[in-house]
DNA sequence: GCCAACGTTGGC
DNA sequence: GCCAACGTTGGC
């Protein structure tokens, strides 16, 4: 079981129409980095939702029901896309700025690697983020 | 709305 | 294969 985190700008695509939607693919991914990590998801794998942009929070969980198959937004072969079915919310935000300061959370990309997209978490630092998320 | 960071593209 | 130019992301 691996654990990752996913961003999303709420004006695209948010964690209320990804609750509605249930269950939903996951495109856009255009950058190598991302799309190796995309390729690493297994069924059952716990993906954090985070907001970008307005937001800057984790909100919720969802995980992966499907795992990566060719983008079907595009005819490049390139860009592959993984299915993610919502979880629950967080009953409590777990805003950017928390992850800057908690010394468990700081190193992860969010923080250091502002623009990628999909990343993976540790242990460790998965259950960091659920705690402080209130479950 | 600005701009820094940084990944990607394309000319050479 | 290098690297300058360009485009996009995302925090502020």
């Amino acid at each position: 079981m691996n654990y990752w985190l996913v961003k999303s700008d709420p004006e695209t695509y948010s964690w209320n129409k990804m609750k509605s939607d249930k269950r939903t693919f996951w495109d856009g991914v255009r950058n190598y980095q991302a799309r190796n990590y995309l390729k690493e998801m297994k069924i059952g794998d716990l993906v954090l939702f985070y907001h970008s942009q307005s937001d800057k929070s984790i909100v919720g969980i969802t995980k992966v029901v499907k795992e990566h198959y060719p983008d079907p937004t595009t005819n490049d072969d390139r860009w592959v896309v993984v299915d993610l079915e919502a979880v629950e919310d967080l009953k409590n935000p777990v805003t950017l700025e928390q992850i800057k300061q908690n010394p468990v959370l700081s190193n992860i990309p969010l923080v250091k690697q502002q623009r990628l997209s999909v990343m993976p978490l540790t242990a460790e630092q998965y259950q960091e983020i659920i705690q402080l998320g209130g479950l």
